[in-house]
RNA sequence: AGAUCCGUAGCUCAGCCUGGUUAGAGCACUACACUGAUAAUGUAGGGGUCAGCAGUUCAAAUCUGCUCGGGUCUACCA
């Protein structure tokens, strides 16, 4: 016979996912997948670029598949889906990796090696693992357009790069500002907090602490700090970089803190003075046994040094107040500062949020130049700026005995002297030191010299995010998050306190800031395009600033500056100014974090090209990467979208979680427990990996990866499906069965197949309301569960026998019902597999595919080469009846408890049973139960079911409270009731039923409202039955009779007998289809039992007759019950 | 320091939004059974202070607050 349908050995999930590649690859379903969408809605996906100079790990897995699997959704959902790839090929990675490689530091870089080199050598390392990245996205089956990505480091995504900075130019919202950044003094550069994270940076070290007493000045404002003690009054601050006092311009407290007014005394001068300290860190500096002693008898030098305190206030009292400046000198004058940052208004007390009374004293000297706080606090209370530090690390001139000083050991002095001590020394001389001591703290230190790094103001261009800041919260809120935390949490807040995006970098790898400017910075320019710099380098070139080379033509040196976009050559380029002065490119590149940023824009090269295209996919629909690109990617694509076309640029965002490890750690190479993903898809397929990362856990969760995991998907889901299928293609390739008939209307086929089916169209309804609200989790898992529980281990198991059972009789008498029956559960289970390949196709596309394509070869009827060009399914609610399904989970539920009553009293299931008792819990259950009789009858053997009427007083009722129609009517007498409940008696529980109860009959005495219960109050269940066995689950009960008489018995034999045949048969490898003989030695009674069942017996083992000899001698033995049995089976 | 997610059986996770009776499932373990889907299946068993504390409520795994533990992000970083 022709088997139409391929049956296999044995699952390989390996196998068929390399049989499915290599199909897509040569049919082009990829391809096919969009371009037969050619003129559908589209649904627009971005793919965040990834950087290809680093292998892929598991995590990527994860990531991908949650976006191959919105894109093959979608696909089928009838949208035309593009999906352009990516790389991200700039940025300091790609750099330290070079430098590793060739051995060299940033300081090589010009010297050593030619800038030119060392960007060629960038360029072609950073794609160092793309054809490692190509194949992992092929083999996890991720379908991405690789042939034609986005690179960044290509001038024409360059150029648009330059378009979009141009614009921000235009709008005003690119400029240039100071910032405070790592620096070393050592290495004269500054440095990344990628470089302060190397390893070692961060050193314990011991350093001079000062605790310094600014000195309040008396005025309208502070008069009531004054109106108490006619002592001087301080305002203490700590620091542990006494070489920043001289630059203070200001004190910083926090507004809600507590401030205390102290009485005391200065520990080393002895001179009363009145101390203004933070309230909770009063201890640090004084000690309590000294609150409240005479100040009389104080000296200078005693170990316990007497204080009150004065008065309490809030920080915000002391905002305004002015101070002496502690360290003044030439440098640091009034004059001086508002020279530098005119309008400055220092030496006052301000407010700032980052003030906290974890150290120190709750006032933070505060010093613009050298702390991000106290810059930004400066900024905005208008302190000014004093840089007293040079660029290389010493006291600049006018700082007194300071000046030229080294503020930390820079130059590996022989005799050098710690200018901080020295510092302390003369506060501590002239009064204005309460305490000094070493202190050991971490501190970040240059990764190539070991020097301490100091944080500095340096140069650096801006994006001024902040001026769009309520509109892009504004826009934030119109983005599905998932999860939505993420949008509202990390996000929202970031948004909130949003800070303008420091472009800068002084790398050399990366996209050149194309700002021009004149040396005096009078005149600059930004280019938007490469055409606007070719014309302007013309202009150069005529004005005579460019020395063209011997015989070379202004075409040909245009052509060579303009030829690579990068360093050096932007760089060599210098232009005219309009008034005719040189311009050369200000030194910046740009963070890479804008490259991938301006992804939907530079990946069309917009607006130069592809205007159209980029119209139609502008914003994305949907992204998805990990919940570190919060502020990463998410940040900047929201951040250009919103500045340059004020819209979103994603509607949609998925954030993944992390991949841990199965101990819950941190994947890492160092620790050695990442999980090759090569290796992971090479040995358990594709499709039970993606399975698994996605069902496992929530996408946003992080995971715990495990491989066990994996092979439990393997086994579990593959292998039942597998089972299923293997099972469908047996006997339908046994039968024929293509499909050839006309369907069956639903209406017309037995229950279980209609309960199947609508079982199938609730996962359905279901499957597609979680992708379309990117579930994909909830999704996974509800097909799993189908699979499992319903359709292999409930349909399948019950439904054996229709497939096998012959619809013809051995001389060809057709049963019409029976082949109806027959073709009715082909057809249902062939709709199931389908639908379910169909289902499951975004997250298993090699094994749907698998499944599909064997489905249509048997019925020869493929709507569609491959799964993912159909259409995904759609849910048929006529077909969907609640109300069955809930019957059939009745029946279920009954079986369940039969069985286990079997195997509590070990009767097993093949003995036959006379009759089960099921009391009955009101009209409806009866009805529920009646049509699911005939299933628990043949799944449990059990000969009949009868049903005990509700107002019987056979059984012993027991009653339970319905608490949530009692609680609100009772509230604090709820206890008392459920306890008297359960304790009422077969005629209190028929009086509640039938009418109502008064629960408490003596409420007049007690002086209670009376309590009258009613049938809904209560929910009933089965205490005992006497004479049976009972089992119970919730207000379910069954009672199972176990009388066994001498017929159940003898049948009971009779099936045991089938059960040791039929495993004869397989013994001798006999086809499913293959017709016996059956020979049984006679024994005692033996004959009388098996002739009483005999048409039975040989239909089920398909034996055309029985025959009984006195003696078999080359027979084989089997034990039927108790009895051994010499039997022998003929093939005929 | 701030933000956020997570904490339920040995392990992986449901349940929490919308409070209600004895908190579920799978894996693993133990025992028994079943076997024409068989690398499957059924039944039973052990295994839980639902991280802790407090509050709201007649009633809290579920709502609120705080604490602890773990992860991640941010602190001008790629």
């Amino acid at each position: 016979m022709e088997k139409r349908y391929p049956e296999y050995q044995q699952l390989s999930l390996t196998t068929i996912a390399d049989d499915i590649l290599k199909f897509w690859d040569e049919e082009k379903i990829f391809e096919k997948s969009v371009t037969e969408k050619e003129g559908k809605d589209s649904f627009v996906f971005y793919e965040g670029p990834p950087s290809a100079n680093g292998m892929p790990g598991i995590h990527h897995v994860i990531s991908r598949t949650l976006k191959d699997l919105v894109c093959r959704y979608k696909t089928m959902r009838g949208y035309q889906v593009n999906r352009k790839g990516g790389w991200d090929t700039h940025g300091l990675p790609v750099e330290l990796g070079v430098e590793k490689l060739l051995g060299i530091t940033k300081e090589d870089i010009g010297k050593k090696i030619s800038v030119e080199e060392y960007n060629a050598t960038c360029r072609r390392e950073v794609l160092k693992y793309k054809d490692k990245w190509d194949e992992l996205t092929r083999k996890m089956g991720y379908w991405v357009d690789l042939k034609h990505p986005y690179i960044t480091f290509e001038n024409d995504y360059i150029e648009t790069l330059w378009w979009c900075l141009r614009q921000l130019y235009d709008k005003d919202l690119l400029y240039e500002s100071v910032s405070i950044q790592p620096y070393s003094p050592a290495a004269g550069t500054g440095l990344s907090s990628h470089e302060l994270n190397q390893p070692g940076t961060y050193k314990d070290v011991k350093d001079t602490s000062v605790v310094a007493m600014f000195k309040a000045v008396r005025n309208q404002d502070s008069e009531f700090l004054f109106k108490d003690s006619t002592a001087d009054i301080y305002y203490l601050a700590w620091t542990t970089t006494p070489w920043t006092l001289p630059s203070n311009l200001g004190l910083t407290v926090g507004e809600k803190i507590d401030y205390c007014l102290i009485e005391t005394a200065n520990p080393y001068t002895g001179d009363f003075v009145n101390i203004v300290v933070a309230q909770p860190l009063i201890g640090q500096y004084l000690k309590p046994e000294g609150e409240g002693q005479c100040f009389d008898q104080y000296k200078a030098g005693d170990k316990i040094v007497p204080w009150k305190v004065l008065k309490t206030f809030k920080g915000k009292d002391l905002e305004g107040l002015r101070y002496e400046q502690l360290l003044p000198s030439e440098a640091n004058t009034l004059e001086k500062v508002q020279e530098i940052t005119p309008g400055a208004d220092p030496f006052k007390i301000i407010t700032g949020d980052f003030v906290t009374t974890e150290d120190g004293t709750g006032i933070v000297h505060t010093a613009p130049a050298f702390g991000a706080d106290d810059f930004k606090v400066g900024k905005s209370h208008n302190l000014g700026i004093l840089t007293l530090v040079d660029k290389e690390g010493k006291f600049i001139d006018g700082v007194g005995e300071f000046s030229g000083r080294y503020v930390k050991d820079y130059k590996d002095e022989k005799d050098y002297v710690d200018v901080n001590v020295d510092i302390a020394v003369k506060l501590k001389l002239e009064g204005r030191a309460f305490r000094i001591e070493k202190y050991e703290h971490n501190y970040p230190h240059c990764w190539r010299t070991d020097k301490p790094v100091i944080y500095y103001p340096l140069e650096a261009w801006f994006i001024r995010t902040t001026a769009a800041k309520d509109r892009m919260i504004e826009l934030n809120k119109t983005i599905n998050w998932k999860p939505a935390s993420t949008g509202t949490g990390r996000f929202g807040n970031w948004l909130e306190n949003m800070v303008d995006w420091n472009l800068s970098r002084s790398r050399f790898w990366g996209t050149p800031l194309p700002v021009w400017r004149t040396e005096d910075g009078e005149e600059e320019i930004c280019i938007g395009s490469k055409e606007e710099l070719i014309v302007e380098i013309g202009k150069s070139i005529d004005k005579g600033f460019v020395a063209l080379a011997n015989r070379e033509t202004k075409e040909a040196y245009i052509l060579r500056m303009t030829k690579d976009l990068h360093k050096p050559y932007v760089d060599d380029i210098v232009l005219v100014s309009p008034n005719g002065k040189p311009m050369k490119r200000v030194p910046d590149l740009i963070d890479v974090w804008f490259d991938s940023g301006a992804m939907p824009y530079a990946q069309w090269h917009f607006p130069f090209e592809n205007k159209e295209t980029f119209k139609k996919n502008f914003p994305a629909d949907f992204i998805a990467e990990g919940v570190d690109q919060t502020r990463g990617w998410f940040y900047t694509l929201h951040v250009l979208g919103a500045l340059l076309f004020d819209s979103v640029a994603y509607k949609t965002v998925v954030s993944n979680g992390l991949v841990l490890d199965k101990n819950g750690n941190k994947m890492s190479k160092r620790l050695g427990n990442a999980v090759d993903p090569f290796v992971t898809l090479a040995e358990l397929g594709p499709d039970a990996t993606r399975w698994y990362l996605i069902t496992n856990a929530s996408p946003w969760d992080s995971l715990r990866f495990d491989v066990e995991g994996i092979k439990e998907v393997q086994r579990k889901l593959f292998g039942t499906l597998y089972n299923t299928y293997q099972f469908f293609a047996l006997y339908a390739n046994v039968d024929d069965f293509h499909n050839q008939h006309a369907e069956i209307p639903v209406s017309e086929r037995p229950e279980m197949d209609r309960w199947i089916l609508s079982s199938l169209n609730s996962l359905v309804d279901e499957v597609v309301k979680s992708f379309d609200d990117y579930e994909p989790t909830v999704a996974g898992r509800a097909i799993d569960t189908f699979v499992n529980d319903e359709l292999s281990n409930w349909y399948v198991r019950l439904c054996r026998r229709r497939f096998w059972k012959p619809a013809r009789t051995e001389n060809g008498v057709v049963n019409a019902e029976d082949v109806k029956d027959k073709i009715s559960a082909y057809q249902t289970l062939l709709e199931c597999l389908v639908t379910v390949s169909k289902l499951m196709a975004p997250v298993a596309p090699f094994f749907a595919d698998w499944l599909y394509k064997n489905l249509m070869d048997g019925t020869g009827a493929a709507q569609k080469p491959s799964v993912h060009l159909t259409d995904f399914p759609v849910a048929n609610g006529l077909v969907i009846d609640k109300e069955l399904e809930e019957r059939m989970a009745l029946a279920q539920d009954i079986s369940s408890l039969i069985l286990s009553l079997r195997k509590k009293v070990n009767i097993k299931v093949r003995q036959p049973l006379q009759k089960v008792i099921i009391p009955s819990l009101g009209a409806d259950f009866e009805r529920r139960l009646q049509s699911g009789i005939q299933i628990i009858k043949s799944e449990t053997n059990i000969k009949e079911v009868e049903l005990l009427p509700v107002d019987n007083d056979f059984i012993k009722k027991r009653a339970k409270a319905n608490f949530k129609t009692l609680g609100k009517r009772l509230g604090a007498r709820m206890k008392w009731a459920a306890n008297e409940i359960q304790q009422l008696t077969n005629d209190k529980i028929d009086e509640a039923v039938n009418g109502q109860l008064l629960l408490n009959p003596d409420y007049e005495k007690a002086g209670e409202d009376p309590i009258y219960i009613t049938g809904e109050d209560l929910e009933l269940s089965t205490n005992e039955i006497p004479g049976y066995e009972v089992a119970i689950k919730g207000p379910l009960t069954v009672a199972l009779d176990l009388e066994l008489s001498d017929a159940l018995k003898n049948e009971g034999y009779s099936r045991e007998l089938v059960n040791r045949v039929q495993n004869l048969r397989k013994v001798h490898k006999l086809e499913i289809t293959d017709k016996i003989v059956l020979i049984v030695e006679q024994k005692n009674g033996v004959k009388d039992i098996i002739s009483g069942f005999n048409e039975y017996i040989c239909a089920e083992i398909l034996a055309r007759q029985i025959d009984f000899v006195p003696e078999l001698k080359d027979g084989e033995k089997i034990e039927v019950n108790d009895d051994i049995l010499t039997v022998k089976i003929i093939k005929i």
